[in-house]
DNA sequence: GTAATACCTGTAGTCACTAGAGGTTCAAGT
DNA sequence: ACTTGAACCTCTAGTGACTACAGGTATTAC
């Protein structure tokens, strides 16, 4: 059997955010950031108004924490929440929002690569004089100099 | 000869900053934001309070367009101008920095290889069926699952 | 002269958090 | 039972690097 994201094991443990966030990799004020835009739902309160929270929660974090590291955007994330809690879906979006990740991913690869070659290029040709006759001054300010195939694109590259 | 970018040729060409954008690959909106940041000198105003550049302005900001698109961050690109206005310096330090953005860069390159990979794999895997099967959601739900070396960094791979 | 475009300032919004102030609650040790 | 310290709470503001907008002025082309 396999478990889904809304699943409820029979023995239902309780963590505090503290826990929950180690658990996940991430910080408590990013769990509560993310319960406040809605990707994890309120969380139900003890005694003394602090959360607890379930396996299911650790799961559910996992998940975004993971998608995130994959660089899906928050909106994206959401969507392949709403996806994940409704398994009798087909994978059809799941799959198409993940193919146009991958091409967004291979086009900053591209860029990101061209990048690295551009700047080891730099590095090995600067002779250790002065700036005024330092190879990645040049390279940075006059586009002719820059071995890359097209124009850079904008700065957003890497972010 | 060499120009710097704070060299003036002998005929100055007077454009607004609309011009100036387009040249250098910016907005208007961001070469003001440049300038209130202090990357760009505050530009002279003709008559009616408008900006007017040289070509040392396109210089300067093709110059910081070219090294943000580089990724290096405003902080870095303000050293770099920093050294760029002073030729007879030794070019260590930039070199040094060139290094230490390499460095990153590369680390950025690995972590979205990886993620590449992953990506295609999960594509690759994925039967068409229903999310419930769909090993997308898996992955993304599943540290275990996941074919990468170590855990994943922050979600700033990407920026 | 008029209309379109380019420019000005200042403020607020974006994304995805992160940090801090100022207070409450919990868990462990004595 | 008491105390200490860590963990938790809410709310607000700050980050980076812009981007967008409102409401106005200047320039340019016809």
């Amino acid at each position: 059997m396999k478990e889904h994201l809304s699943d409820q094991p029979a023995q239902e443990r309780h963590i505090g955010i503290g826990e929950l966030a180690r658990e996940s990799g991430c910080k408590p004020e990013t769990v509560r950031y993310y319960e406040q835009i809605g990707l994890l739902p309120s969380a139900p309160r003890n005694e003394g108004n602090q959360r607890r929270y379930t396996t299911a929660a650790i799961r559910r974090l996992t998940f975004i924490r993971h998608a995130r590291d994959f660089g899906f955007s928050v909106e994206a994330v959401r969507e392949l929440l709403e996806m994940a809690d409704h398994p009798a879906m087909p994978c059809q979006e799941v799959d198409t929002l993940a193919k146009r990740h991958l091409a967004e991913v291979e086009a900053r690869l591209a860029r990101l690569t061209a990048v690295r070659d551009e700047l080891k290029r730099m590095i090995n040709q600067c002779a250790g004089g002065s700036v005024g006759q330092c190879h990645i001054i040049d390279v940075l300010s006059d586009h002719r100099l820059c071995h890359q195939a097209g124009p850079h694109g904008g700065a957003e590259i890497i972010g």
